[in-house]
DNA sequence: TTGTACGCGTTATCAT
DNA sequence: ATGATAACGCGTACAA
């Protein structure tokens, strides 16, 4: 491993100037430049982040804290992140929670022992009070997640709205029995609060009522929408249309749906979320919400990177629009 | 900043035997240990990993290069080799080229620096030649590439296998005339070449000639997909069957296939590669060849921490067989 | 068993 | 404009 010393050495120089040189400091007589820069390209060296690292406040690395980088709409969010990081200098942590608390607080000390110089998180797991305290080693900003007191930036899209407006059209197709699958709970504060509302609201103004037996927690996958669909057959009174709270879950709905012999939008209308790829390649093509992922995942880097360089930025709200696709299976 | 300074101050004891308690060592007397962790409890004390990456040769991090981590590929791939770094105390940077030669490069550099002890290379943009000289400075494994003259360890699947298999599937269903995608080129040495062989292999064997028309190169999406069929509808003499190369291409070309009022099989089998979620929702189910992508990546993350706890490990070739799942697109 | 002192590679401070 | 030196946090040879 080759040092700013050996540097030094050959081009006849102390290793302050090499570290001038490095750093591009103004006052080097052009002489003494040309030979540390000559010595560099001899020796092939690159400066140890480590100890640039230990010894003062060297910035490349970010970290990106999701909950399973295999869900489509987490790996468009960390590409996007990871574009804008790049093209700065940064390198881009990548770091996996499977809703882990523990290993989410394990990440979040990155920042603490200056691994990361900042975390853009797209899903928390803890407790904002446990998170909190993070704020003071490094900036935070929060992608895809809602805090109610924040103090730190926030990139999100209106999920209230996004539901409400998936809701409404399946309302205005002439349903009036629609089941609900959640990632959360049904709940007024945890997860997926605001889609909760969207969903509750859309209902309301159409004077239905919200039929418990149709709201499903805790579903994600491919398999869960398969799942569901089995509940939803072995009921005696169906729903008409289901909103599936992910293109994914929309998926395993349609699938089963289908083999089930049921027709779909006829018997069945499915509207997913997100407007994934396998979102178009579906048969019917699926109607579903579409999320600005790779807007979202720009602007919270940016945020980040602004942070960075000038940590007097302010936490602001940045809030992206939901979009209706309309296709077929509505 | 909490150091191990601070907690040597609050237990009473020298920084070092803070230091030994950390390391466990063995010859501690209980009292001073239980002090240590005690102190290191009320604290909060994390080590600082670049001061210990510095020092000595501390191993916490890896790194996995991918060309694109929204090919769900990649992230199947780099979701196992996580999980089995995260079990051992390692870190997993993601290093995204997006097929950029000097993106790899720069990425290679983190071996040289210590910002990552080892690497795992899922594709390979360079020349071997370019990339050889970095196993100087830590280990290289190989997953999902091929190297002929390998000094590094290797992970792979047979693709030439499961391009066979494959074609041999579409030919024993009665097709003759079969269409061909690849991510690469069409050539003898560059990427994909296994798979090329595996396709000229089946169709020499039943006494098909390769139609150059049919060969379509550089594909890797749904959309490309989507391309790939408007050029088979336009032409006069068309394919009665398409290997896809991926899922994805297989859904776009499914998808076009139907717009444009074919059936499929009966019209036109398709027959994609990966067997990712999105094979099983496809309408009709789609036939795949199926990697084990799981298991290519815990393997892969197994042999690197392996050579970084004993150096001595020698390369060695692990072949992951392929598996012909058929579904009802064929 | 425990502690002192040095060095890892870099940058900031203070001289010159 | 340039250089000597301390300091970042940690691990370890050496001493006690």
């Amino acid at each position: 491993m080759t040092t700013i010393i050996d540097v030094a050495r050959l081009a006849g120089v102390s290793k302050t100037t090499v570290s001038r040189v490095i750093n591009n400091y103004p006052h080097i007589s052009p002489d003494k430049k040309n030979q540390v820069l000559q010595a560099m390209e001899q020796l092939g060296f690159t400066p140890n982040p480590s100890a640039r690292r230990l010894r003062g406040q060297l910035a490349t690395t970010i970290a990106v804290v999701v909950p399973k980088i295999v869900n489509p709409f987490f790996s468009y969010l960390v590409d996007a992140i990871e574009q804008v990081g790049y093209r700065s200098g940064y390198q881009t942590l990548i770091c996996q929670t499977n809703e882990d608390k523990e290993k989410e607080l394990s990440y979040l000390n990155l920042l603490r022992t200056k691994q990361a110089d900042g975390i853009i998180m797209t899903s928390i797991e803890n407790d904002w009070a446990q998170i909190e305290p993070y704020t003071e080693f490094g900036p935070i900003v929060l992608c895809n997640e809602y805090i109610n007191k924040p103090d730190v930036p926030m990139i999100r899209v209106d999920q209230y709205q996004g539901t409400y407006i998936g809701v409404k059209h399946l309302i205005e197709r002439g349903h009036r029995k629609i089941a609900y699958c959640t990632g959360g709970l049904f709940t007024e504060f945890g997860k997926d609060k605001d889609r909760n509302r969207g969903y509750q609201k859309a209902l309301e103004e159409a004077g239905i009522p919200v039929n418990p037996a149709w709201i499903l927690v805790d579903k994600h996958t491919i398999g869960d929408g398969k799942q569901v669909m089995q509940l939803l057959m072995e009921m005696k009174d169906r729903p008409t249309a289901v909103f599936a709270g992910s293109d994914e879950i929309a998926g395993g709905l349609m699938m089963a749906a289908k083999r089930a012999g049921l027709r779909i939008p006829d018997d069945l209308a499915i509207i997913g979320f997100d407007d994934q790829p396998i979102a178009e390649v579906l048969d019917p093509g699926l109607t579903t919400i579409r999320q600005p992922i790779a807007r979202m995942g720009k602007k919270a880097g940016e945020i980040l990177l602004a942070m960075l360089n000038e940590p007097s930025q302010g936490p602001a709200v940045y809030e992206l629009p939901v979009e209706l696709i309309i296709r077929e299976s509505t």
